[in-house]
DNA sequence: TTTTTCTTTCAATATTTTTTGAAAGTATAG
DNA sequence: CTATACTTTCAAAAAATATTGAAAGAAAAA
């Protein structure tokens, strides 16, 4: 396989891979492209790398940036901006990871939290039905939460190394 | 806060965090209804309950089955239909992992497989970037389906006990 | 068999999300 | 300062996705 053929597939498969995850393809397509270009991209470049418009490009990359995924960077005798993206993966995982925990995890805990409230009525089984599940979901929730705070905080060697084999 | 006002924030929240997850609104709706309902459900009851049509209705909850979140029961007596969630959300997460491990990564680990057979061209440099980049994200993936495969075999003792200690 | 009750399908429609492109904004060069 | 090179914004358009509802299908009841 020809080097631009297997970018393009690439591009092509995280694209499609991220809108599985809820984020858009051709977010996902611009990281996806940042990722196998070893030299910093221009806007232009990703506009006719992807054949998308200059606002679309624009947006994206900015979206990217405030993901933490992708950095703005200047090259000197350059006026126009550059783009990378981080390539240690473990990075990225950990990015992605911390980012949809505050945006996500954290907010549907308070959620869950002001749900436990809900008053017992005369027909109790119902709201102590509701309560075991809302329950279960927070006490797994919960749990959850703490495990990425781990994992976040946690390296590479310890991810390669020591958690493969504890699960084995 | 009454039960049904209750219920009704559940429904809301948990499909609003589906969406971020690739997982259409009224999809999560529904499974949220069925979770924090004791009883089985017909499809009758989930039009009233979300404001949905019949076709929608049916569409759905058939998406759900084929993800073995729901199952379809017969109620003695009754000719129509009835729909319960697994309502133990350790079982529910398993199941949710299994599925978009066997749907999205392994097939994204072919994916990696055949970019691995890029050429070397004249200028290695920029094939040995890539190689080196598609590479690292294979491993990272290998692991984490590896992880993933033991994670779904273990049980809740172990997720909710020795996992969290390890994590410390 | 015929009728009734319920389920499924799917083309048409509605809604949501993404993309465009041109205008406005900003900064550097001349 | 003015011109030039580039970036950002956002209303309008396009594309993708979800929803409806009516017709067809299926199974049980009469």
């Amino acid at each position: 396989m020809k080097l631009h053929e297997a970018k393009a597939q690439f591009i092509s498969a995280w694209g499609g891979f991220g809108s599985n995850w809820g984020i858009n393809r051709t977010m996902a397509q611009i990281h996806a492209l940042l990722l196998v270009s070893p030299q910093p991209v221009s806007a232009d470049e990703v506009m006719k790398e992807l054949n998308i418009s200059r606002g679309n490009a624009n947006m994206n990359l900015r979206e990217l940036i405030n993901w933490g995924l992708v950095d703005r960077v200047m090259i000197v005798g350059e006026r126009r901006e550059f783009f990378t993206a981080e390539k240690d993966i473990w990075i990225v995982a950990r990015t992605i990871v911390k980012e949809r925990k505050r945006r996500e995890l954290e907010p549907m805990l308070k959620v869950l939290d002001t749900l436990s409230n809900v008053e017992d009525e005369k027909d109790s089984t119902e709201a102590a039905a509701f309560k075991a599940t809302i329950e279960g979901i927070k006490k797994f929730s919960q749990h959850t939460n703490t495990s990425l705070d781990t994992l976040i905080k946690a390296d590479e060697n310890w991810f390669f190394g020591t958690l493969l084999s504890l699960f084995k």
